[in-house]
DNA sequence: CTCACGCCTTACGTAAAAGTCAATTCGCTG
DNA sequence: CAGCGAATTGACTTTTACGTAAGGCGTGAG
């Protein structure tokens, strides 16, 4: 194995990512990453026909994940990544971008909210089987508090 | 119009609602409930063959709505709605759902996390915009702060 | 009685997000 | 140069979460 992008070698950061070592860093198959480029989520450079992924590839593809865990769709997950982007010169779309903010804010708020609302119910749902358990005279395994 | 369960009229809470009264209430069709009820999320009672669902019923919807907004998966939310019961009787059916809890738990951790770094990519996003509307001298509408 | 209305079941259709498979094509390595 | 491993494209398949259409039951109003 040696590093692509011929190892800038005055340290710390790597130039280039091949599209398995991504996989292999977030757990996902090549196809994902492919899908997520033909979508145009992402749009890592070429050499020859091979796909090489920058430092801010690498840290977009972190960004599409976390929306991806949030429940977002790929057509949301575009738009959110697009406003991370250089802002236009063009005062209609700069307020356009800041009202579509407003909104993603919004919903990033209600799943806070159910976030809090479900480990609530988690907590209860804990507390009951505790309790059960302390019925029963079981004894627990390993417990935090 | 009337009111189902001929109207316990004491007074507060309905004793039971139509399906499409829920879905208007939760903004949902009722392909979407009774697909819920197949997968065994849910199970109203009957008259006859028409279901009726009880205050328990509406807060169980209530409950997995929240998690559909959370990106959970259908099979998912089943487990999890699963843990809200009376818990069982058998000391490692409950060693089980602990783990499940903190297992959920954890998840819904990670989601929060997620959406406190969304926001502030958000945050970077709407400086971005609105420092870019002053470089142009562009007046805002309606800031809050 | 008939008709509309609301609810029911059954069944087929579909969009999104990949999984899987086949056929190639580089680029190196022995 | 033959071959192997890693990457590519393209096509087809699958799973999930419903949408939608077709036809039937029950009941209250006219």
């Amino acid at each position: 194995m040696h590093a692509v992008g011929h190892d800038c070698s005055r340290g710390t950061m790597r130039e280039h990512y091949t599209i398995t070592e991504l996989t292999r860093e977030f757990g996902i198959s090549t196809r994902t990453i492919r899908f997520y480029e033909d979508e145009g989520l992402i749009h890592p450079i070429r050499r020859g026909r091979t796909r090489l992924f920058r430092p801010s590839d690498r840290q977009l593809l972190r960004n599409i994940l976390r929306g991806k865990r949030l429940g977002f769709a790929i057509s949301e997950i575009r738009e959110i990544v697009q406003m991370y982007r250089e802002p236009p010169g063009e005062a209609g779309q700069l307020r356009a971008i800041l009202r579509r903010v407003a909104e993603r804010r919004a919903e990033l708020e209600q799943k806070r909210r159910d976030i809090e609302d479900m480990l609530g119910e988690l907590d209860a749902a804990e507390e009951a089987c505790l309790t059960r358990m302390a019925e029963l005279g079981v004894g627990q395994t390993s417990r935090s508090g």
